[in-house]
Formats: C-alpha cells, structure tokens, sequence
DNA sequence: CAAGATTGACCGATCAATCTTT
DNA sequence: AAAGATTGATCGGTCAATCTTG
C-alpha cells in the first residue's frame, strides 16, 4: 500500500468538499420543503415515486431495497410506515409467495401527486433553473464519469483487498 | 401556491437522478474504504479532519456541529464516540465554563495521518481522476451556482411560509 | 439447502427537556 | 433569562438470526 498518494490539489480539495457539503444542503432543504408541505419525508416520496412508474403501481420488496440502496431490512422498516400512514399497502404474490409486493394505493397516489409540484419547484429552484442549458450538459458528462462500477461497489474494492 | 410547476424534462430529471444516486454511491464506498481499512467511519473521519485543521487542534462542540451540519445533540454522541476510541478528548474552556472543546489527540492524529491516504486515494480513483481539469472547472462553477442560501435553508423558505 | 422477507439487538441521529454557567 | 452542552425518548437505519416457501 502506497503511504503517500497523490495529494489533492487547492482546486480539487475545493471541488471535493464543495460537492459533499452542497449536495447535503441541497438535500436536506428538499426534505425540509416536501416535510413542512406534505409532512412527507423525501426518502418516503422516493419510495411513492418509485411504484408509480411501475406498470402495476407495485414492486417487489427486495427489488424495491435494490433501486433505493438500502438494506432489506431498512426496506420492510421503511415501508411499515408508509403501510401504517396509508399510502401504501403490502400484497403476496400469488406465485411464488415468498416475494411481497409494495403497492401504491389511491390514497399514495394522490399525496404523491399533490407533493410532486412542491418537489419539482425545489428542484428546480435549489437546482436546474441556477444552472444553463450548457453547464447542465457538462455536469451529466462529468455524472457518466464519476457512476461507480457496480463489481466495486460491492464486495472487495482494489487488488489489495 | 402553483399545482403544476413547469416540470422537469428528461435531460433534468435525469441529471438529478444520475447526481442524487452518484452522490449516494461515492459516499458509500469511501465509508467502506475507509472503514474496512482503519475501522474509522467517513463521519469520524471528517471530524478529525477538522480538529486537525485548526490552530490548537480543538473546536468548540457548537461551532464543530455547524460545521459538519450536525445538531448539537447529534455532534455530543460522535464526540463520545471519538472519546471512546481516544483519538478525541474534551476540554473545558477556562474563560467561559459553559464551553467544551473538542481536542485532537496524539493517537487521534497517528490515526488520521494513516487513514487519509485511503480517503484520497478512493476520491481521487472514484472521483477525481475520472475527469479532466476542464470538467473540474464546469463542476466548480456549477457549484457555485447552487450553493444553498444560508438564510433560506434555516428558517422559512418561500414566501408562502 | 437457498431465496425472500421480517424481527431483535443495536447504532447514530433528532427533538424536547434539563443542567450549568453567564 | 439566554447560551452552551448534555441527557432521555424516539426514529430510522444496519447486521445477524429467524421464519416461510421453493
């Protein structure tokens, strides 16, 4: 192991921190916003946004965890709550009734529709609308790039491992 | 209050997407990196960073809390953490009894000075080293122009609050 | 036995309440 | 009374163990 890698640089080190501390602000006033609106957390309307897209408003539990980057575990615990507000109903699956599915109900359905415009102008407000047509480009550019490799991200990481 | 904002097109919802899930994905693995190789979370580590940076090697708990936007609660309980380990003590401030700091310690340093090279490594592998100084640039201009307002992100936000 | 989901124990964070010092 | 820090209750997450089904 090399004791001594290349340092960043004042440019780099800037960029670095910049990244992380601005993309937790970033964050955390869109929770604060979708919170005070809706009383909705954004790890909650993730979720609601997530099984809208599906072709039947559901998903399985595991694959739920997968798209979210969250342990199964933290997926039944997530949505236990979502169950106990409501907005979304737990159902077997008749085949295999191992699996669960997460279902959207109508009652999801409308919340995640009326917080979604508060969403979208957060988004838009904190995010895409400081920023041109231009630099939007070179920052999905710049997100290709940097997207880790999913082999690496799960198990051993470099050749020292 | 607007129910239909304008809303996102493709290329900016999937540049959100691509930033909130890349963002995830780095952190994630540089707390595994770093935790799998010193036993030290990427949390902890920040801390000592900062310790490290200043005059004295200590910093008052409240201003330690704000800048790692932490509560004052959520930085008490990492800094028992850190006592634990001894890589952190406390100190009280003789002027102003109210007062703690929290000091970098021999060991706290040892420790930090072996486990930067890890976190370096890491964001310049899966980070910086993936783009070229032209994109670096577009990144840190992008950024200033989304930093959060510090008087917006504390209390109320629109002018609908 | 392996896969999917859940539960128990625990960890690290927050808010509200408290204690000490100014 | 207000400021700084901590503590108690609770919340949301992980890991390891468990239960059920294939």
């Amino acid at each position: 192991m090399a004791p001594a890698p290349r340092w960043l640089n004042n440019d780099e080190l800037r960029a670095w921190r910049a990244l992380r501390i601005t993309m937790v602000g970033l964050l955390a006033t869109l929770d604060r916003e979708l919170q005070r609106e809706h009383g909705l957390g954004l790890a909650e309307y993730d979720v609601l946004v997530i099984l809208s897209e599906q072709p039947d408003d559901r998903l399985r539990m595991s694959e739920l965890a997968t798209v979210l980057s969250l342990s199964p575990s933290g997926m039944t615990r997530r949505i236990d709550g979502l169950v106990r507000s409501g907005l979304v109903a737990r159902e077997q699956c008749p085949e295999d009734r191992r699996v669960s599915y997460a279902v959207l109900t109508p009652a999801g359905r409308r919340l995640l529709e009326t917080a979604a415009p508060t969403h979208v102008r957060g988004v838009r407000e904190h995010f895409i609308d400081r920023l041109s047509a231009r630099q939007l480009g070179n920052l999905a550019s710049v997100l290709s790039a940097v997207q880790i490799d999913p082999k690496a991200a799960a198990g051993g990481c470099d050749d020292a491992a």
